[in-house]
RNA sequence: GACCCCAUCGUCCAGCCAGGUCAGGACACCAGCCUUUCAAGCUGGGAACACGGGUUCAAAUCCCGUUGGGGUCGCCA
């Protein structure tokens, strides 16, 4: 590693399916990285214990590796910064923790999550900006160590000043300030004994090089408190740019979200979009080629990036647009063989056709019945008739709140099998106090359009988590929509019964 | 609400930094052509510089304000 080298990275936190926005971020880092020499590197932020899981960091790694963008160094391959997951760097992260307890530029924080609920409000009441734990910052380091060691829980915050203004540089947008009265005193050891993204993420990039940091807007408001982290550590910051966030295409343009959008890149993948379609689709928004090109290789968005010609307004994700890329790569990129071979790529291959077999053939009273039958397996939306769309004595309301109880149970499925979904979908009779019967029903029409088909539980493993949860979605919608306020109330009540 | 960011057709971009062409392209939409149908293709059409001040001979472009939108304000990232 020179000096002069650019060093880059994604940073995903394995906490969901792997989203298009990872794949944004990922593919202007590779571009970067690719247009100056430099690297490509995959780090795993999975310190929030709770929420990762090993299924979707291996979506991750599966879906950026489906599109095409490989990292030099990162959990799977390993390189001379390792190791690449964050769970596993644990007792470094402790170490920078003592340093700067040693250093005075941290303290222990004693107080509640009942406290600190407390003082925010009083703090918002007073209209304060940001929390700072005054006692906790003033606390002789003896008592703090002795009740520390006595077993009363902390967590570890940094110090931040207390006035004055912080002027941070970003490529893109320039100079930015703010107030370090509005930067709170960031916790960056949590009470379990993990760092926060703040801690962990300024002392991973500095040990693995990081020249760049390329990242959502998003964190734009956080770079204070990592500067002052370089500034503890003595270490020189890397070069930070933030880029505009990918928009739902609604009314109000806010963060791309699931629900308003499929935002799972494997998703895509599955209902039939190519890597390089959706890659180029990617490059387009924010930014465009000298020539005003629309459909380009990565290898020529690569000769032609620079980072400084991207566009600050944040992009709609146009899935119309996609689609006609999409369809422009079939049309020109493929002769007959190499379109088949995609196909046997996607779904039209023995491995997938000897799932539905099994399940086809008691239903055939003809070969020719099979492609009425089985239609829905290779298809994205299917037809929904809001007639058809029903559950006897429920409102369209209810079914709807179904639906989305059933997409959430869904997500937490960690093994998507059909003896699973089975058992979820017991549970979920059971709690509506509905017959397995008659909850099904519904079902089979959100996911295959038609109210009889091949087996559910079986046929949904074979679409897929990410298929069926569209499908779900898209049903949700077709019966009116739950609105942001109700799905909020669903949520909680749905999250206080399991 | 406070703070930060942003602002060109319905959508994605070009033009802005180094003020001076009827504001250009693409998606979508509409019409026509082609075609047994559809798709594709071709031709044409409607469609934007958020608003108000300033600087200047001249402002989409520079400055200020307003409005609008987004983001952040977690022991999530």
């Amino acid at each position: 590693m020179t000096d002069s080298e650019v060093r880059v990275r994604v940073a995903p936190s394995p906490t969901g399916d792997p989203h298009v926005g990872t794949a944004y971020q990922a593919l202007f880092n590779y571009a970067f990285a690719r247009s100056r020499g430099g690297k490509f590197i995959l780090r795993i932020e999975d310190t929030d214990r709770a929420r990762s899981t090993p299924q979707s960091e291996a979506a991750i790694l599966e879906a950026l590796g489906w599109l095409g963008l490989k990292w030099d160094e990162g959990p799977d391959i390993g390189g001379p910064h390792g190791p690449y997951r964050q769970s596993e760097r644990a007792a470094i992260y402790r170490e920078h923790v003592q340093i700067l307890l040693d250093q005075g530029n941290a303290y222990r924080c004693f107080l509640s999550r009942e406290e600190l609920e407390r003082m925010r409000a009083e703090q918002r009441d007073k209209g304060l900006p940001a929390f700072k734990d005054l006692e906790g910052r003033q606390r002789p380091e003896e008592e703090s160590r002795r009740r520390a060691e006595a077993g009363e829980p902390f967590t570890v915050r940094m110090k931040t000043p207390l006035d004055g203004e912080c002027v941070i540089d970003d490529l893109l947008h320039g100079e930015v300030r703010k107030d370090w009265a509005s930067i709170d005193d960031q916790i960056i050891l949590k009470s379990d004994g993990f760092p926060t993204y703040h801690l962990a993420n300024v002392v991973d990039d500095h040990l693995m090089g990081i020249t760049h940091v390329i990242r959502g807007e998003e964190w734009i408001n956080s770079v204070p408190k990592h500067l002052e982290l370089y500034r503890f550590f003595g270490w020189k910051p890397p070069v930070f740019c933030h880029l505009p966030l990918l928009r739902n295409n609604d009314k109000n343009r806010s963060k791309l979200s699931k629900r308003k959008n499929p935002t799972s890149i494997l998703y895509y993948r599955r209902a039939g979009f190519l890597p390089q379609a959706l890659l180029n689709f990617l490059g387009l928004l924010g930014w465009s080629m000298p020539g005003e090109e629309e459909k380009f290789t990565l290898e020529e968005m690569i000769a032609a990036f620079r980072l400084e010609d991207i566009n600050l307004g944040g992009p709609v994700f146009d899935v119309q647009k996609l689609k006609w890329l999409n369809g422009r790569y079939i049309r020109e990129d493929y002769d007959a063989a190499g379109l088949r071979r995609e196909l046997e790529k996607w779904a039209i291959n023995p491995e997938t056709l000897e799932k539905i077999l099994p399940l086809a053939q008691p239903r055939l009273m003809t070969l020719s019945d099979w492609g009425y039958l089985t239609a829905f397996f290779f298809a994205d939306e299917v037809p929904l008739d809001p007639q058809a769309l029903e559950l006897k004595g429920r409102s369209d309301e209810d079914l709807a709140r179904l639906f989305q109880i059933a997409v959430w149970k869904l997500e937490a499925l960690r093994d998507f099998r059909s003896e699973t979904l089975e058992a979820l979908f017991a549970e979920l009779a059971e709690q509506a106090g509905l017959k397995l019967r008659d909850l099904t029903r519904p079902f089979y029409v959100a996911l295959t359009g038609r109210s009889a088909a091949t087996p559910l539980y079986q046929s949904m493993e074979i679409l897929g988590s990410d298929m069926v949860r569209m499908r779900l979605r898209r049903a949700i919608d077709a019966l009116g929509g739950l609105s942001a306020k109700k799905l909020k109330a669903l949520e909680k009540e749905f999250a206080s019964r399991r």
